[in-house]
DNA sequence: TTAGGTTTGTGACGAATTTCACAAGCCCGG
DNA sequence: CCGGGCTTGTGAAATTCGTCACAAACCTAA
């Protein structure tokens, strides 16, 4: 199961995971590539070729069951596992992270906070309590950390980076609007904002209106 | 100058002109596309494919003038305009754009904050006062919003987007993970944190290893 | 049991994107 | 002023990605 999926094709697949999980109510609920297709904005020839790299999941002159795909998808994702997160950074975005429900919904638990101002270090959040940035590896070896969100400022992200990837970390989504620079082994993820408006920019300012979606 | 640009071409755009902004200190310093490319993570060749979609912008021999590109750059991505961009929801992301400095330096001004919520109608934050979403249309007039971002709950999302489409908005940024059903010329450009983790942990879970990037 | 109406899974095709390779152009030193 | 050493810009090849079309499979109904 080592096939080469892209990108793209994985980032449908979390779209029709979210999409299926809406429905997820019906229980024998069936839904056809075309419904699917529909509801994420692409077509049922897609939607098909992006499960078939995985295996046959649906019934031929029925469609998919929805409980039964969205449990596959979640097998191929990754999501059954559970992953341990750290939140590296407690400002406004560490912050909003934190509340957002669906992360921890998904299968993503934040099991640590970490900040470098001592001001803030001490502090509970949830369940968690801020620890200082000092103890970063003490930290994520106590806690079995396997994923790591950097919401800290561009300039000291990279040198954090390097930390949690001596670590032993291998999965790191960066809200930083910085290249890490990153062994290979490591996954490594981007957000960011302003490429995303940039890219809005663009498209208002060369009139590339975009269809529905 | 309508050709077809790709997505991943507009990205990497944003990505160069980030670094070239980084470099900018240097007056007249130049840039080959290979040491562009390296600090892009991508290849000089991509780099000088991606830009001649545009024009002829370095010297042969040479390489490009840092300033110059980027000047380049912010006028191909549409940046030399100044967005007026209003923020629909004032809860931790709204509040987290808010502060987010980089989205003004980067020509992407906040002139207004709504929110349906009575207690925080009223409120000052900086230089605006949060309005009642009620005016939404009046204040997207008043202040000439051109980009909206929507950070609101999901379940608010389409409706909301409807009323900022009749209103004349043709860009929003999308926060909520809901697929936006928007007519054809109005552009949406979606973030979803939950999509970039599962992306990552498909990545762990298949040893898909990232390399350096 | 069989026929009819659907929908999947997939090879073949076509489009789009990236990589390759090289002629053209520019600077600098002598 | 001229030649050598780089680097751009770009057609062409290679690769990747998406679409098409259809045989195989399944359910239902009679």
């Amino acid at each position: 199961m080592s096939r080469k999926v892209s990108e793209s094709t994985v980032r449908r697949l979390s779209h029709y995971l979210r999409i299926l999980e809406v429905r997820i109510g019906d229980r024998d609920a069936t839904l056809s590539s075309g419904e699917l297709a529909a509801e994420a904005g692409t077509t049922a020839a897609q939607v098909r070729k992006d499960l078939s790299l995985f295996g046959s999941f649906g019934k031929r002159g029925l469609g998919y069951q929805v409980a039964d795909l969205a449990r596959h998808l979640r097998e191929i994702l990754g999501l059954e596992h559970g992953w341990r997160v750290a939140l590296l950074g407690a400002g406004r975005i560490g912050s909003a992270l934190f509340e957002y429900a669906d992360l921890r919904r998904r299968g993503f638990h934040i099991v640590a906070v970490l900040d470098n101002d001592p001001a803030k270090v001490g502090t509970p959040w949830g369940d968690v309590v801020i620890r200082d940035a000092g103890s970063l590896e003490e930290v994520l070896g106590q806690e079995a950390v396997e994923v790591v969100i950097l919401a800290v400022p561009a300039p000291v992200a990279q040198p954090l980076a390097e930390r949690v990837v001596a670590a032993g970390i291998r999965g790191i989504l960066n809200f930083a609007p910085t290249q890490l620079r990153v062994p290979a082994g490591v996954a490594v993820q981007d957000v960011n904002v302003v490429t995303e408006l940039e890219a809005l920019s663009f498209d208002l300012t060369h009139h590339h209106g975009d269809g529905v979606r």
